[in-house]
DNA sequence: CATGAATGAGCATTCATTCAT
DNA sequence: AATGAATGAATGCTCATTCAT
């Protein structure tokens, strides 16, 4: 799973889109653009319309248990056409992943911008992250946590380079709280926490409050965790 | 994934036991008896050999990538032997997890009955959940969370009957610190949220600090989410 | 394997070329041209390049493990274009073998002309198939050899019809060489044994010595042949 | 196919057999036993089966036209089945060689045990691998020559180890005829032709003389192959 | 209880071929 | 002519499970 606890490079701060341009020559960032989210494949595209299925299904029933078959099912096309824009079934598992992760950077990047005081960083970073858990791009995170295993030791690493630059925006801003004594936890160990509350909300939290005991949204959900870490809420 | 949003049929608070002797008939527990653990496959015995090494190779590997030949080869029987012990492999999965929940659910009760506060009570309760994911239950623990997706949905609904068990400890008590002011977030959410921050750790915490930054034991470790939620630390 | 044990109708000297041209209309043989090569694909063309890298390929890797992407990639086109050249993988390999042994009919033809002894005939023959064998058409020559099995039976009968003319030209030789008391054994046996002992120098016999423990040139070779056979060396 | 022109490794003696029980426990041979044949796979047995249909599907279609299902078929299990007996398809036809290989190494060295003058020597010589390559084990040597390439690297190298045992017996008798003047030609050149003359005997030598224009049984072709080479036939 | 040969449905992947552009 | 996305049948191989011994 996703895993901390194993040695990994600095992250490189700016070049990585070159990087992932060589590897993944359908994949492309536009860092001269104004906005920095990065280039998705086009949804409308084939290969846009299999990776949201395979978010969908690797979530529904996790990567193993998901086949070519259902994938290509799922898209509308013979199976052997998947083999057409990747290469193994491994292949779109990392797709999934990294599109997640260089789309998720951007939005939090964006939002970090905005951001005035520490505690509307905080909040901006918890809201973010809530967003991507239970949002659009909620079954790719999901998957981003909990099919790591099934990633090749390569592209493990490779998505290694990608992770660190997000969680580089989480820890910068929690060693400002730390150090304003806005927090008592040390911020390593309480990145950490976040981490696995925030991610393990996919589980149970029901934006639109169906089937709920009491209704819920995102911002209410960002007050509770605000709360519980003694932070105050506008 | 070990999942919390499904109507669950209120916990019968004393006959599951019955259900589960009749389903497996080598597992019992004895409600009745004056200590409260569950009684576990004996750990030397054929069965108990391969429960744990099934622990070790559905953590290790994920339950979809382990064969029941790499069991048997892990246990030193032939594969065929396995099917003597389970009838099938889910049931093995199955197995470990209602092992693991009923052990540590008599854990946790035995701790609760030693606290004398209520933040004596949550610390334990903390401590104790702790344990059981990065302790000698620590894959058990990590399989129960992490693949519960393979279970199929008799045997999902099986197991949260003896979860909602081991939850009602948590939730009478985290009620209860609500009630005294000592948190301020729902106790239903935070329970949420600390679920996914403790059964995290599993992803990251190495208790002999092997290789981390900075040397963090269990009670530290504690102490963290202690102050993680603003509650006093010894 | 192009193989000499299935009735074959005699020769139909002439007329084959018309059936080829219907066949495959840009290959054509003139038989009435003052000179007796056939007319091949043109080398610099897209069917010529084609036709020199699937010998190459089908001699390297064997037909079957031989993709019509590999040989697209190694013309430098697509894979979806091979088809305007030819109908089927199969018709590559046809191909190939009809221009082979038109080829070296023609030049076995020519050398035999200039012959003026029974010896210098039979060494006409030997030092041109060893020619063919470990020369510039030594790929086709060995993949006419060895991917027999690949053809249709259709296509090994039109073939079996060009190999007719050929081996015609070795018999006749043999023939006479056994009236004159050049040679003991059956003429019909002799030219088996032969054609097996020449073409196997495909997998062993390098004309340039490199990593030999002696230097051979095609030369030495034939005089080595004609040495097994008892027949003089000049 | 079947090459000569690698560097090989000094044939170990004796002890090639040890090194083969290692690799291949199933097969073992016999080096105390008063003969020296191989101890080769029970033919009843499904291994022996397997091998027995093995060698001729490969033969007849070749390797890579054969399929798992053809074998499988053949022997009448099902395909899964294959694989209780052999790791890969690739397994199955470096197992028909090496038998092959074994047997009529063995077979050889009875024969020359026998011969009592150097002529003799060379047509038991002949014989052997005229019956091997004509006579029971004829489609096991057709696979060992015609689909080398479809062997790995590695079984290649281990095959090698084997065949050079079996040709060091060719290549001393080919010498001790060169120095008693008995044959011209270079016995490393003589043997290369020989291989090739009497493996292609397969293409087209049919024992019973079935649809043959004349008769001809392994004694006759031997004779005619020593009368090829200028040696006296009994 | 234990073995291990056998099963057979299922898997990811390959690849010659087609065809709209 | 050429492209390249798409096809779909086929391939080697896997693996939970069965069962005669």
């Amino acid at each position: 799973m996703y895993c901390y606890d194993r040695a990994v490079p600095q992250a490189r701060p700016a070049r990585f889109s070159v990087t992932l341009r060589i590897q993944e020559p359908t994949l492309s960032t536009r860092p001269n653009a104004s906005t920095h989210y990065s280039e998705l494949t086009d949804p409308q595209s084939a290969r846009g319309r299999l990776l949201r299925q395979a978010a969908h299904l690797f979530r529904e029933k996790g990567y193993e248990r998901t086949t070519v078959r259902d994938l290509a099912a799922a898209v509308g096309i013979q199976s052997g056409s998947i083999f057409h824009h990747f290469q193994t079934k491994e292949a779109i598992l990392r797709a999934v992943m990294v599109e997640t992760i260089l789309y998720n950077t951007s939005r939090m990047e964006a939002a970090l911008v905005k951001a005035e005081s520490d505690t509307d960083r905080i909040r901006a970073l918890i809201r973010c992250e809530l967003e991507a858990i239970n949002g659009e791009t909620g079954e790719a995170m999901a998957v981003l946590v909990y099919e790591w295993r099934s990633l090749t030791p390569e592209s493990q690493a490779e998505i290694l380079v990608l992770r660190d630059r997000y969680e580089k925006l989480w820890l910068e801003t929690l060693e400002r709280l730390s150090g304003a004594g806005l927090v008592k936890a040390d911020p390593f160990v309480l990145r950490r926490l976040l981490t696995g509350a925030l991610s393990w909300t996919v589980t149970w939290f029901k934006p639109e409050g169906k089937g709920q005991r009491r209704s819920l949204d995102l911002d209410d959900l960002t007050a509770q965790v605000m709360l519980t870490l003694g932070l105050p809420v506008p």
